[in-house]
DNA sequence: ATCTTTCCGGACACTTCTGTACATTTTCGT
DNA sequence: ACGAAAATGTACAGAAGTGTCCGGAAAGAT
């Protein structure tokens, strides 16, 4: 056989078939995260799965813990990182939307979208949502503000983002990365200094210009 | 029998397979759209849909037909209302986030959810977004922004829009209204004056305090 | 009153998915 | 190299969806 086998030597296994429904997940929604497409596009036999998992409900268990792990904790512990300055804090935060390994916006987009016909999912979501707001506010907080501004200032920081995901665009990072300024400036009301931002596009790979 | 008759004394009609399927798009997502739940939810034979629709895609072409006309018309018309002032304008805006009949947020947010898996619907969603945000963006040009701060703050005053319907919270019209100032602030850059605020109040049946 | 148009629903054929039973193959420890 | 464990595949039963055909009921026209 010249099929692809995994580290144990099998060509399936749990994290094949998670995998495989993260993909889908993402590019075509939870409908469409059966069990069949799947098999075909691990090339296996359908009821292979059911060695790995015990039904579908328990593959989708694990897709959400999956982002529940990763979205949240990274956007938390981004808001929380070291910083000299609210800019610095927030320029933190932004690493997770342009970073993928921090803050995965198909995932994000895909869950939320999942919420629609689950109110499992749709508590998981609000949850998210409740906990990653609170972090944020507390950033602002840290830096001096009050809470009912820090409070609306944190959900203008995250409510944009989540837009920005909800919209699916699809911009270059060099536009992106010139209109950072001018959101440091409205989320935080002060005019970013370019040693900040230098250090923030270097670490992001970016030369301006 | 005691089944409901509409104005032509039949028990079916195009509208109410549409308004039934509205219905359960916004409230389960577009794959539970399916002919069998609707004529169950209508009481009707599921064949008889086929008088009405050729097949469910015609059938999803009216629903998307029914959001494009709504949600983006009324939003370009309210950022294009008279206004003495930015914030008026902006107040204007507003009017759209607190008015179903102005802009549907759940139809919204199921529709941007339906694009997940619908390339047609995803090219529906992102020329409705680039109409919006440019309407936005004309209107802090009219009142003197310069185009590349007028796209930014349009930018931000739609996403967060956007990401507030991805939320789907449901906060009271009190706590909304509450935060209304303070987002006018960050948008425009302006404090908004008591009597702006008080008109809006007022034509949304508000009372503060 | 009857005839025509409009609408309804049962029967049928087809597809895609789910999950179970069971036999088979592959890999690993000894 | 042999048996146990791990993983796979074939076959079956059934649920839920799609769309077509066609007989017939209900409203409206004449």
């Amino acid at each position: 056989m010249d099929q692809s086998l995994n580290d144990s030597g099998w060509r399936g296994s749990q994290e094949g078939w998670l995998e495989a429904a993260y993909s889908l997940l993402i590019d075509s929604g939870i409908d469409s995260v059966k069990i069949l497409p799947l098999a075909k596009k691990l090339k296996l036999s359908r009821t292979s799965f059911y060695w790995f998992f015990k039904d579908r409900e328990e593959l989708l268990e694990a897709l959400v813990g999956k982002w529940r792990y990763k979205n949240t904790g990274n956007l938390v512990k981004q808001s929380e990182a070291y910083a000299e300055s609210l800019v610095e804090a927030m320029l933190n935060v932004f690493d997770c939307w342009l970073n993928k390994d921090l803050f995965d916006s198909q995932f994000e987009f895909a869950v939320r979208s999942w919420a629609l016909q689950s109110p499992d999912i749709l508590k998981e979501v609000r949850e998210a949502d409740q906990a990653r707001v609170e972090a944020l506010s507390r950033m602002f907080m840290r830096f001096g503000l009050d809470p009912a501004a820090a409070d609306v200032r944190a959900r203008t920081t995250y409510l944009v983002q989540i837009g920005y995901i909800s919209m699916q665009s699809q911009e270059d990072i060099a536009l992106r990365m010139k209109r950072i300024p001018e959101y440091i400036a409205i989320y935080t009301g002060q005019i970013p200094q370019q040693r900040e931002l230098d250090r923030f596009f270097s670490r992001h790979g970016y030369k301006p210009g």
